[in-house]
DNA sequence: CATGAATGAGAGTTCATTCAT
DNA sequence: GATGAATGAACTCTCATTCAT
C-alpha cells in the first residue's frame, strides 16, 4: 500500500528524491516545504525567491538542493502535501449511493470550503498553471476523474429520464464544474464580495436547473 | 460624427503613450505593437524578451523606448489592439430588442468566435492577470459592465415570470459568464477536443437551463 | 580687436564652431547657452542631459550638434559666457596704483561678491574640473595669471619693507588666494552660515596678518 | 578600556554591511576594498566600473554584491580604510599642552604628510564630493570636529593675548583650514611644483602670521 | 538650418546553482 | 547532511550621436 515517489521521470541527474530519509532528513525537507507554502502564499510563484525559501525555513541556501532540483518541484511537494484537503471527491464515496441533488449540492458546498480554506495557495496554483506547462497539464489530468464521474452521473440521471437529455453530459460537466471553480476564484481569490451562502446556494441552483434536475420539485 | 480621442489617460508617469503624429513614428509603433504581438503568442509574456520584440520588427533595441517603458505596457497596446474584435457586447445593441433566447445564444456564440480567433493571445492575457494586478483589475473592470448588462436582462426575465426567481441575478450572471469563457479556454487554449458547435449548443442550453428560460418551449 | 575662437585645435571633424552666424543661427547657439546654463544649473554637468538641454531651448535634439560636439563644449561656452562676471582681477586696473591694503581688500570683496552672484555655475564649475582634464587645466591657467600679479605685489611690499620678507612671494600669493576662494565655496555653494561681511573682513584681515602688511597700523 | 564598535550605524537600507565573519568572506571583502582602491585611483570614481573591481580582484562579478550594493558603498569601505592614516588631529593629542606655533606646525606638518602618502585617493575623494551628496556631506562632518577644535585653541590663545583678537575664531580657523587643504591638493595632486619643506614652511608662516602669533619672536 | 526618430554600445544587477569546507 | 560564498549568464534600460526628411 505504501506510495512511493512516482514523479516525474525525465529527470536522470537527479541525485535527490530517492535519499533514504534520515531522520534529520526528513525534518529539513518538511521545514523547506512548510517554508515554501508560505512563501508563495506570501508573494507569489515568480516572486518568491529560492533563498526566501530557506531563509524562511532556517537552512542554508544551499540545503534547498538537498532535496529539491527547482522551484517548480517544490511547489509541486507543497501541492501534495494540501492535496488532501483539496481532494473534495470523496464526498461522493462518503454520501453514498444518496439523492442525486443532494449528492451535488454537498459536493459544491465542500469544494468551494475546501477552496476557502486553501484560497491563497490557490490563487498560486492558478498562477503557476498559466506559467509551467507541467502543472497545466497536472490539473487537466487531476480533474479528469472528477469530470469523468460527474459525466457519468449525468449520462444515469438522463437515463433515468430526470435530466434534460439533449446535454452532452461530457461537456456539460466540464462546463458546469468550471462555474463553480472560476466562481470560488472570483469570491475568495479575486475577492468578489458574495457571502457564501448565497454563493453556495445560487451554484446549486445554476447546476441543478442546467441539468433540469429540479423540474419535478420547484 | 468625428470619433475624437478615448482612450488614453490612464498613463500617469508615461513620459511616451504621448503618440507622436510624425508618419515614421506611427510606422514604427505599429510594427512593435504588430511584432509584440506574435512573439507574445510565440513565447508567452514571461519568455518574451524586449529585443525579440525589437528584433521581429526590425527596429533597434532602444527604439523599443521610444515608444513604450515596459513589457506591460506594450502588452496593454497589444490588447488594446484586439479589443475591438473582443468586444463581443455590441451584438446585444445590433439584436436589439430580439428575444432573450436569440439574443444569449447569439451572445455565447459571437463570444466563442471572438475567443477562437485570439486565441493564442487570449492565452497570454490569462497569464498575465495571474502575474499582474494591473492587468488583473483591467480584466474585472471590463467585465463589470458587461456582466451588469446580462444581471439587469436575469432581473427583467425573472419580472416577467420567464426566468427562475429564486436566482440571484448579480451572481447566477456572473457565474454562467465564466462557464463560458472558462470553456473557451479550455477549448481553444487548453486544447480539449469539443467541436466547436457542440460546445457552442451545450453552453446556451446550460444557460437558458439554468435560468429556466426554456421551460416553456422545450 | 575681435577675439576669435581660440579653441581646442584638436578636432579635426568638427564642422560648428567656424560657421558663418546667421542671424538664425546666432538666436540658436544663444538660446542653446542660456538653456544649458539653467540646466546646469539646476542638475549639475553630470545629470544635465543634452536632450534637457534642447528641450529647455525649444529646439530639437539634433540642432546641439549644428553648434557644439559635446556637453564639455557647451558647457565651455556657458563658462565663456560668464567670464566678464568673473573677471575680477580688472579692479587692480580701475584702482590703480592703489595703497596696497585697500587693493588687496577691494580684490578680495570684488572676487567675493562676483561668487555669490554666480554661485551655482560656480558649483558646476568645482565640480567639472573635478571630472574633466581641460576644465582643470582651464582653471589652473586662468589663474595663473592672477596669481602671478599678485606674487609680484607681495615682492615689491617684501622690497619695500612692508611685508614679511620670509615668506616666498609665489607660494604666498597661490595660498592666500585658494583661502579665498575655498571660502567662497564653503560659504556660496555649501551653505556655510557665515555673515558675507563677516567673511569679507576675516578674509581681508587674515591676508594683511598673513604678509604681515598691517604691523605698522594694528 | 575595550573599545566597541563605533562606527557603522548609518547605512539603514543596507542588507549588507554586516560583515559576514567567516574567514573566507574577510578575505574576499578585504580583496574587493583593495582592489576597488587601486581601479578608483587609476581611474577616478566614474569611470571604474563595477566589474573592473571585482576583475582586479579576481572573482566573479556578482560576488561585488555579496559585500555592497553600489559603487558608493564600495568607495566608502576604501575611505573609511585609510582613515586613520588621514585622522591628523590625533598629533593634538600626541603633543599635548605643547606651546601653540610648535603645534600648529606640526598639525600642518602632519597634514601635508598624510596626504602626499594618499595623494591619488584624495584626488578621488574630491571628485566623489563634488558628484554625491552623501560624500560631500561626509566630508563636512568628517572636519567639523577638527575645526571645532582649532577654533578653540585660537579662542584661547585671543584669550591670552597671544593672538589678534579682531579675528572671529571660527571663521579664522576654517579660512585656515582650508588654505592648508587646498595647497596640499595644488602640489600633490595638480602637481603644482612646490618643495614640500617650503610648502609646509610657508603654510607655516602664514597660519601663524594670520593669527599674529608670531609677532613677539619675528 | 532644423527636425526628431532611430541607433546601439555598454553598464548595472539579480539569483539559481555549485561545491569546497 | 549542512553550509554559504562564489559564480556568471542574462536582460534591461539610457542617452549621446547620426542622418534622412
Amino acid at each position: 500500500m505504501a506510495r512511493v515517489d512516482k514523479q516525474r521521470s525525465e529527470a536522470p541527474p537527479a541525485p535527490n528524491r530517492t535519499m533514504p530519509p534520515s531522520r534529520r532528513g526528513q525534518r529539513t525537507r518538511a521545514a523547506l516545504v512548510t517554508a515554501a507554502r508560505s512563501v508563495f502564499e506570501r508573494d507569489g510563484f515568480l516572486d518568491a525567491r529560492i533563498t526566501d525559501i530557506t531563509e524562511e525555513a532556517n537552512v542554508a541556501s544551499g540545503t534547498f538542493y538537498t532535496y529539491f532540483n527547482s522551484k517548480e518541484e517544490i511547489f509541486a511537494a507543497v501541492v501534495e502535501s494540501v492535496q488532501e484537503d483539496m481532494l473534495h471527491m470523496h464526498i461522493r464515496e462518503r454520501v453514498g449511493e444518496a439523492e442525486p441533488r443532494a449528492l451535488i449540492s454537498a459536493a459544491n458546498r465542500e469544494y468551494l470550503r475546501a477552496y476557502q480554506r486553501n484560497a491563497r495557495l490557490m490563487a498560486v496554483f492558478e498562477q503557476v498553471a498559466q506559467i509551467d506547462d507541467q502543472f497545466r497539464d497536472l490539473r487537466v489530468k487531476r480533474s479528469e476523474a472528477f469530470l469523468r464521474r460527474n459525466a457519468k452521473l449525468i449520462e444515469e440521471l438522463q437515463d433515468r429520464g430526470e435530466a434534460d437529455p439533449s446535454l452532452d453530459p461530457s461537456v456539460a460537466a466540464e462546463a458546469l464544474s468550471w462555474m463553480v471553480s472560476r466562481m470560488a476564484y472570483a469570491v475568495f481569490v479575486l475577492g468578489r464580495p458574495i457571502p457564501i451562502d448565497l454563493l453556495t446556494e445560487t451554484l446549486n441552483r445554476l447546476w441543478l436547473n442546467a441539468l433540469r434536475l429540479g423540474d419535478a420539485d420547484s
